[in-house]
DNA sequence: CTGTTAGCGCCTTCAT
DNA sequence: ATGAAGGCGCTAACAG
């Protein structure tokens, strides 16, 4: 096993000190001679030398690594916002520690100490539950998104930054019910995620904000609601229900859930639309490749993951995201 | 902000010494006077203490992380590799350092780079081509897994184990070829991935073999086969050729591209798989929810993620690992 | 502009 | 069974 090459090495064979190698290597840390700057990088080229991360990240008690931890990596639209995020990260030098939490809390827990242990210089938050347990991170000195905040996080005296992605996913839910009925749904019912979570709470509420149809109290009381996980099992579950109970349009949470819910349908021999429209949250490019092709609300996830690298790697800027979001109509509505 | 407590601290507070510390958190490295543990435990707990694996890693040249290279984080099938492989690694204690090649090579070789930076504890690593361009590796003196290997990957001398993961992509091919045939298919088309990639070559010669039509020569040039990237927009634009070809069958590579495919043959007006059967290679959870469900071959990724993590975690054992694969029957064919 | 030096937090001999 | 001490590779002072 050769030994990597290290600072020294090179610094012997360019014949100058480590100190200089540094400077070179963190470009224009220190004004260095070009000549001798030359010759450092052959060396560097010649040994093979490659800095040492843990090194560097050891003596700045700050990494190179930011963390990501999502509830679900085989949720499409989880992996495309991690895709998204590692591409930004990628273009400014970091890596990303991922971790999947599988919707579990104790789990997240775990996850989110391990991430500092490994000296993440700051992190990524999708957390299981709303609003998240903040105090997990206490006198964790680094930014923080929270990325499905829905609404502020309260965090209280914290050491680091901390950022709510903000979206508006109330009135996203309540758009998608208008789209419906402009539509001509008479009936529309809700497919949400499991009972408890605020976000998914926020999706019905806004469901039932634009059903307008007197009913009163909480949203997940009415007859026309639902709840499942947010799996492809959890949607193809509740089809037969939304048929029984008479539903010509249906709002679902979650894509996974909505295509589930769709191959359910088409097995059942109801047809989309012309029986009962089916629109989603969240939708991604799958979407577009359903049968029938599937309408609802996307989010610009390439603006999204921008703005959060900008606050995770800025100045301590904005402390929330505003998610671009827009209505897509297709097929089955 | 408040300093993170580090092992002094710990000491301190417990009347003892660092070395102690030390003991008692790698559990049993040397003994420790029951007595004595327990007031460092209590210690660590007021301090809030955390090991801080930076610092470890340097100093054991060894980090708890591990490496994952994809080409994409969108497609399904990867995610679904990703979650399964952080599972095993979870339960194992190690982290995830994940980066999307993007198909690209070049961006490829500066993901290997950092990760090696980074001293991750190894790599599992789905290359872009085949062969990897192993020579990134050299004097990498931790364990690699090439997880697209399909031939054993020839790495010379290295310093660290190359582990292969040799699936019989070809044997797969002719087997969806086969059981088209079974199902009175004539015309039997082939959709492969970018040409000149060996994986995708693997493929299209496994559908060749079983496609016994006394054609000669390479498969790519048979008039039947088309190539697209793995996207679904890449088999969407196919399905219009293989209609004109007069397929009543084809052999997707992918489940990408086996999605968009089937979206767009619906919009044609062609029904599946009365006029077209479609079955497609590494197929997902999703492709039980596409209409109609689609066949193909599964990965039993558990199994798969179980063998990378043991020949990555134990002491140098099998240098090749054979996933298990079997044929799902669904309704596409 | 460049060299010297002092640790960052941890583990591992070597003593005790 | 425990303590003291050295050093992993690097950067940030501080000298020169």
């Amino acid at each position: 096993m050769a030994k990597r090459a290290t600072q020294n090495d090179v610094a012997k064979l360019a014949g100058t000190s480590t100190a200089v190698v540094s400077y070179v290597i963190n470009n224009g840390s220190r004004p260095v001679a070009p000549e001798t700057r030359k010759r450092v990088l052959e060396a560097i080229k010649q040994t093979g030398y490659r800095p040492n991360n843990a090194a560097r990240a050891l003596l700045t008690g700050k990494g190179t690594t930011f963390g990501v931890v999502v509830p679900d990596l085989a949720n499409p639209f989880l992996a495309h916002m991690l895709q998204s995020i590692e591409d930004e990260f990628y273009d400014h030098g970091y890596s990303l520690l991922v971790a999947d939490s599988h919707d579990c809390l104790k789990r997240e827990e775990d996850i989110i100490e391990t991430m500092m242990s490994q000296q993440v210089a700051g992190l990524v938050w999708y957390s299981v539950d709303q609003p998240p347990p903040a105090h997990l991170l206490k006198d964790f000195a680094r930014p923080v998104v929270f990325a499905n905040a829905c609404t502020p996080t309260d965090t209280g005296e914290v050491a680091g930054q901390r950022i709510s992605v903000l979206e508006d996913e109330r009135g996203s839910a309540a758009e998608l019910t208008r789209e419906l009925k402009k539509r001509g749904c008479r009936t529309i019912g809700h497919l949400g995620g499991p009972r408890g979570r605020i976000n998914s709470a926020e999706r019905s509420r806004g469901w039932f904000d634009a059903l307008d149809d007197g009913s009163d109290g909480n949203p997940e009381d009415h007859p026309h609601h639902l709840s499942a996980p947010y799996t492809y099992e959890g949607g193809w579950q509740m089809a037969e229900h939304f048929v029984n109970l008479g539903c010509d349009g249906v709002v679902v949470s979650n894509e996974m859930q909505a295509v589930g819910l769709m191959a359910r349908l088409a097995s059942l021999g109801v047809r989309i639309p012309d029986d009962i429209s089916v629109v989603a949250m969240h939708i991604t490019a799958h979407a577009e490749y359903c049968v029938p092709a599937l309408s609802g609300i996307h989010v610009d996830m390439a603006d999204l993951s921008a703005q959060i690298a900008t606050s995770l790697l800025g100045s301590g800027a904005a402390a929330t995201i505003v998610p671009t979001t827009y209505f897509v109509e297709r097929a089955s509505c």
